[in-house]
DNA sequence: ATTTTGACGCT
DNA sequence: AGCGTCAAA
C-alpha cells in the first residue's frame, strides 16, 4: 500500500493577500477580487456568508468588515498595478487591462519549493494544490517509532494511544469515542451494505436523517470515518503528533497498513509546519491509500486541518460521498449519469435508485429540488459487481470500460500513482473584454504579449526550457445585425470558443542580468519572442481562423495567447537535439543558432542601461553585430518555412484555397470573398476587416516575425505601435541592468556558465562551464558562491540559475515573493532545496531545481 | 458582470 | 490539430 497526501492551500490567494498586507487570517475578513466578483474567500468572511464568486458589493453588504483586495493588473505597455482600485460596480471595464495572477503563480513557487524540499515525489496538480507520496518516509518512521517502542519494553497492549489521537479536535469527540479506533473493525462496516457506512454498532440501516439534514448528516457521518489532526503550531499538535507516533508504532490491533497511514500522517504533519515555516501559508491534508480518497479527504476538514482516512474506514467514507463530488463528476458528465441512474420509470436499477435516495431522505422524490444526492454507496449498492456494471454502461449509455472505471472511482480504487512534476505544462494570458474592431484586438494581443513573453523568460530561468507552440484562443461575439443575419439557433456558433496554434516564434538572445542587495551580479541568457513578434504571429493565427469555419473573428469577447510544448534545453543533448530537430530545419546550421541556446556566443552587448522595458519591451536600440548570429538564425528560419510545404494550411500559400474553403463551409450569410486572391476578414464584415499586408502574397503568414510592412493605406489597417517600432529593431540582445552594477568588463563567478564567450561562432562549445559542473558528477558537496549552500557539485549551475531568477523577480517585482520578511539579505523568500550530505542520487525529476 | 488560469481526453 | 470538458481561486 503507499501513502499518498493532497495538499491543498486554504483560501490560497486570499492567505497570499494577508500575508503581503500583513492581515491576521484568524481575525480579518479578506477576500480577493478580480474585477467585480470575489474569487477568494478567507475563512472569517466565510463566516459571514461570504462565498467565492459573490460580486464584492454584495460581500461588502453581508461583511462590513470585510477587505477586498483586488489582484494585480497589467495595462498596456506592460505597466502593471500592483493594488489597483476595484472597478466601481456597473462600470465599464477597460478592455486593454488584464488581471494577473502573478502574485499567486510566485507563492505557488514558494511552497511547491518547501514541499518539494521534505518529499521527492511532488505532482503539482494546480496552483494550489499537490499530491505528494509520502510511502517511504511513513515506512521509515514506522520503522522507527517501532524499534524505539521495543527498545523501551514497552508493550502494546493498549489500544489507548489512538483513542488519544483523534481526541484531539472538540467536534470529532462522538466520533471518536467509539469503535473507530478499531481500524481493525472497518470490515464490517466497510462490507455492510449500508449506506450510512455506520457500520458495526447496532443495525444502523434505517438510519434516518430528517429532511434537509442529509447534508449535515453526511458531513458528520464523513468525520467519523477518518482522523482529523489540528496542526496549530502548539503543545497540544506536538503531543497529537508523538502520541501518534506511538499509537502507531504500538497499538497492536492495528494492521499494519493503518499503522503505516498514521505514521504518514506525521510526516504530513510535518511537512504542514515546514510549508508554514517557510511561506506563512496554512494548509489542509487528505491522507489515504490513493488520491482519489487523499483529494477528498484533505476537503473535509478545513482550514489548516489534515484528515487521514485508513483503509479500514475508506469504502465507508467513499459510499457517504456524494459522486458528484468525485473529481471529474462535478460537471456535465456526472450531472448526465446521475439524471440517467436517477430515473425512477428506467429498469435495470432506477427505481432502486430512487429508493436508496429516499432512504438518504429523499421524502418526495417529485421535488427534484429537494432531492439529496447521490452517493457513491448508492451507486454501489445498486451497479456493484460485474453484473451492476454491465447494466450501469446499458444505463447510461456509456462503454462497459467507461462504466468499469466509474465504479473504481467511487468504490475509491483509484491507483494511479504520484507522477512526480512541479512545473506548469503551459503558460497562458488572456482577457475577456469586447473587442470591436482589429485595432483593439491587435492592443489587448499586446497586453497579452507582453506578459507572456515576461513568464516565458522567467520559465526559462526557473527551469530551463522553452515554448515551441503558440495557440491562439478566440471567443466570438454576437454583433446586432448578426442576429438578423445569422439564423436564431445558430447565434451560439458566433460565441463559440475556436483556436489556432503554430510554432513559436524563436525571437531574440536576452541577457538577464541581476544583482542583489550585496552587489552580487548573475546573468543568464534567455531566448524568448518580442512581443511583437508574438502579435504577428497571433495575428497570422486570428486570420487563419478568419479564413476557415466561416465564422467572423470581429467583434470578439475574449482572446488567449498560451506558450505550450515546453522542452528542455537540456545539456545532455537527447532533449536538445530533439528540440532543434522539431524547430524547421536550418536553425541547426553552422550559424550557432543551436549552440546559442546552451552557450550563447555573444559580445558585450552595448546595452542601453537600465530600464525594465529594456528587458521585456524589445530589442535595444542598436544590435550589436554578433546578436546577428541570432539574426541569421531567425532568418534561417524565415528561409526555411519558405522552403516547408505548407503543412500549416491557410497561413499562406493555402490561402487562395482556404478563402474558397471557408465561404463553402459558410452557411448561408457569409458573403462570399469579394475577391479571389486571399481576402482573410476578421471581422467577416466589411467594415471591420483587417487586411495589413496582404497585398503581397505572402502577407498573410503565419507570423514568425516577418518585417511586414505596415500601413499599406488600407482603411483599418492598424498603425504601427511602438512596440513594433522596438521590434523592427529586430533581435538585439537585451540587458537588464541593475543600477550599481559594476562597469562591463567585470565577470562574475557566479557567472562562469555564460561567460567564457568563445568568439568563434559555431565552435562546438560544449558549455565550458557546463562541462566542468557535471564533470564533478562524483565530485561530491560544492558550497554555492553566492550563499553558501553546500550541495551536490553538479547541482551547483541549477542552483545558481535560481539566484538569478530569484534576484529577477525580486527586481521587477520587489518584495513580491516577501522576502523582506524571511529573507534580509533581499534574496526572494523562495529557498533552494536544503541538501543533506547524505542525500542519495535523486532522479532529475525529482529534484526542484532540477528544471 | 465569472475571470483567469491550467490539465486532459476525444476525434 | 482543434475542440470540448473539468476544475480551482
Amino acid at each position: 500500500m503507499r501513502v499518498i497526501v493532497h495538499v491543498d492551500l486554504d483560501c490560497f490567494y486570499a492567505q497570499v493577500e494577508q500575508r503581503r498586507l500583513g492581515l491576521d487570517g484568524d481575525v480579518d475578513a479578506v477576500a480577493v477580487q478580480q474585477w467585480s466578483n470575489l474569487i477568494a474567500v478567507n475563512y472569517v468572511a466565510r463566516r459571514h456568508g461570504v462565498k467565492r464568486g459573490m460580486p464584492a458589493h454584495e460581500a461588502q453588504k453581508l461583511c462590513p468588515g470585510l477587505r477586498c483586495v483586488h489582484v494585480e493588473t497589467i495595462g498596456e505597455g506592460g505597466v502593471v498595478v500592483e493594488d489597483p482600485t476595484p472597478p466601481a460596480p456597473g462600470a465599464t471595464r477597460d478592455p486593454m487591462v488584464k488581471a494577473s495572477l502573478r502574485r499567486y503563480r510566485g507563492a505557488s513557487r514558494e511552497v511547491f519549493a518547501a514541499l518539494a524540499a521534505h518529499c521527492d515525489l511532488v505532482e503539482r496538480a494546480s496552483i494550489d494544490e499537490a499530491f505528494l507520496d509520502v510511502t517511504a518516509q511513513s515506512a521509515a518512521l514506522l520503522k522507527e517509532a517501532q524499534a524505539a517502542a521495543a527498545a523501551a519494553g514497552r508493550s502494546a497492549g493498549h489500544g489507548d494511544g489512538v483513542g488519544e489521537v483523534h481526541s484531539n479536535d472538540g467536534r470529532e469527540e462522538e466520533g471518536t469515542g467509539g469503535h473507530e479506533d478499531g481500524a481493525g473493525v472497518a470490515g464490517a462496516s466497510g462490507d455492510a451494505p449500508d449506506p450510512d457506512g455506520e457500520g458495526v454498532a447496532a443495525g444502523q440501516q434505517q438510519h434516518q436523517c430528517k429532511p434537509k439534514d442529509y447534508r449535515r448528516e453526511l458531513d458528520f457521518r464523513t468525520q467519523r470515518h477518518s482522523q482529523v489532526v489540528d496542526a496549530e503550531h502548539d503543545a497540544t499538535a506536538t503531543e497529537l503528533s508523538q502520541s501518534q507516533e506511538a499509537a502507531a508504532a504500538a497499538a497492536p490491533e492495528l494492521t499494519e497498513s493503518a499503522r503505516l497511514l498514521l505514521a504518514g500522517g506525521v510526516v504530513v504533519d510535518r511537512i504542514r509546519r515546514a510549508v508554514r515555516e517557510a511561506t506563512g501559508f496554512t494548509v489542509s491534508a487528505g491522507i489515504a491509500a490513493n488520491r482519489v480518497v487523499a483529494k477528498l479527504a484533505s476537503a473535509r476538514n478545513k482550514p489548516n486541518k489534515q484528515t487521514i482516512v485508513p483503509l479500514s474506514l475508506q469504502s465507508a467514507m467513499m459510499r457517504s460521498i456524494p459522486f458528484r463530488e468525485v473529481r471529474g463528476f462535478g460537471g456535465k458528465y456526472g450531472s448526465a449519469l446521475e439524471a440517467a441512474l436517477s430515473a425512477k420509470d428506467g429498469d435495470g436499477g432506477g427505481a432502486d435508485v430512487v429508493t436508496r435516495r429516499v432512504r438518504n431522505g429523499w421524502h418526495d422524490p417529485k421535488a427534484a429540488d429537494d432531492a439529496p444526492p447521490l452517493t457513491c454507496g448508492d451507486l454501489l449498492d445498486v451497479f456493484g459487481g460485474t453484473d451492476g456494471t454491465k447494466r450501469f454502461a446499458q444505463r447510461c449509455s456509456i462503454p462497459l470500460d467507461a462504466a468499469t472505471a466509474v465504479m473504481r472511482s467511487v468504490a475509491g480504487e483509484g491507483m494511479d500513482e504520484v507522477k512526480p512534476n512541479l512545473k506548469p505544462k503551459s503558460l497562458s494570458a488572456c482577457k475577456s473584454a469586447y473587442l470591436g474592431d482589429a485595432a483593439m484586438v491587435r492592443r489587448c494581443m499586446a497586453v497579452l504579449a507582453e506578459e507572456l513573453v515576461e513568464r516565458m523568460a522567467e520559465d526559462e530561468l526557473l527551469w530551463r526550457r522553452r515554448a515551441t507552440t503558440l495557440v491562439v484562443h478566440h471567443r466570438g461575439a454576437l454583433k446586432k445585425d448578426h442576429l438578423s443575419k445569422w439564423k436564431a439557433g445558430k447565434t451560439s456558433e458566433l460565441t463559440r470558443d475556436r483556436n489556432r496554434q503554430c510554432r513559436m516564434p524563436l525571437g531574440a538572445e536576452a541577457t538577464v542580468e541581476a544583482s542583489n542587495s550585496q552587489g552580487e551580479t548573475a546573468r543568464k541568457t534567455v531566448r524568448v519572442p518580442t512581443p511583437g513578434q508574438i502579435v504577428e504571429t497571433a495575428e497570422g493565427m486570428l486570420r487563419k481562423l478568419a479564413s476557415s469555419g466561416g465564422l467572423p473573428v470581429l467583434p470578439c469577447t475574449r482572446i488567449a495567447l498560451c506558450a505550450t510544448d515546453l522542452q528542455d534545453l537540456e545539456t545532455g543533448s537527447a532533449s536538445l537535439t530533439s528540440f532543434f530537430q522539431a524547430q524547421p530545419k536550418g536553425s541547426v546550421n553552422s550559424s550557432g543558432g543551436g549552440t546559442s541556446l546552451r552557450s550563447p556566443q555573444r559580445k558585450r552587448p552595448k546595452r542601453k542601461r537600465g530600464t525594465l522595458e529594456g528587458f521585456f519591451g524589445g530589442a535595444a536600440k542598436k544590435p550589436a553585430p554578433t546578436t546577428e548570429v541570432v539574426g541569421e538564425a531567425h532568418t534561417t528560419i524565415e528561409d526555411a518555412k519558405a522552403e516547408i510545404p505548407r503543412a500549416e494550411g491557410e497561413g499562406q500559400g493555402a490561402g487562395p484555397l482556404a478563402g474558397s474553403f471557408g465561404a463553402a463551409v459558410t452557411e448561408e450569410p457569409a458573403p462570399a470573398p469579394a475577391s479571389p486572391q486571399r481576402n482573410e476578414m476578421w471581422g467577416g464584415d466589411e467594415e471591420t476587416d483587417i487586411r495589413s499586408a496582404e497585398r503581397e502574397g505572402d502577407g498573410v503568414g503565419d507570423g514568425h516575425g516577418e518585417e511586414v510592412e505596415e500601413g499599406q493605406g488600407q482603411d483599418n489597417v492598424i498603425a504601427p505601435s511602438e512596440l513594433e517600432d522596438k521590434d523592427r529593431q529586430g533581435q538585439g540582445v537585451y540587458v537588464l541592468v541593475v543600477e550599481d552594477e559594476p562597469p562591463d568588463p567585470v565577470v562574475d563567478s557566479t557567472d562562469a556558465e555564460v561567460e567564457p564567450e568563445p568568439e568563434a561562432a559555431g565552435a562546438p562549445a560544449q558549455a565550458p562551464a557546463e562541462a566542468t559542473a557535471t564533470t564533478s558528477l562524483d565530485g561530491g558537496m560544492k558550497a554555492c558562491p553566492r550563499c553558501g549552500q553546500e550541495m551536490p557539485a553538479e547541482e551547483l549551475p541549477e542552483h545558481e540559475d535560481w539566484h538569478v531568477a530569484m534576484d529577477l523577480q525580486e527586481r521587477f517585482h520587489p518584495g513580491s515573493s516577501g522576502s523582506a520578511r524571511r529573507a534580509p539579505g533581499g534574496l526572494s523568500g523562495i529557498q533552494p532545496r536544503q541538501w543533506s550530505k547524505q542525500r542519495a542520487p535523486q532522479s532529475k525529476i525529482q529534484s526542484f531545481f532540477k528544471r
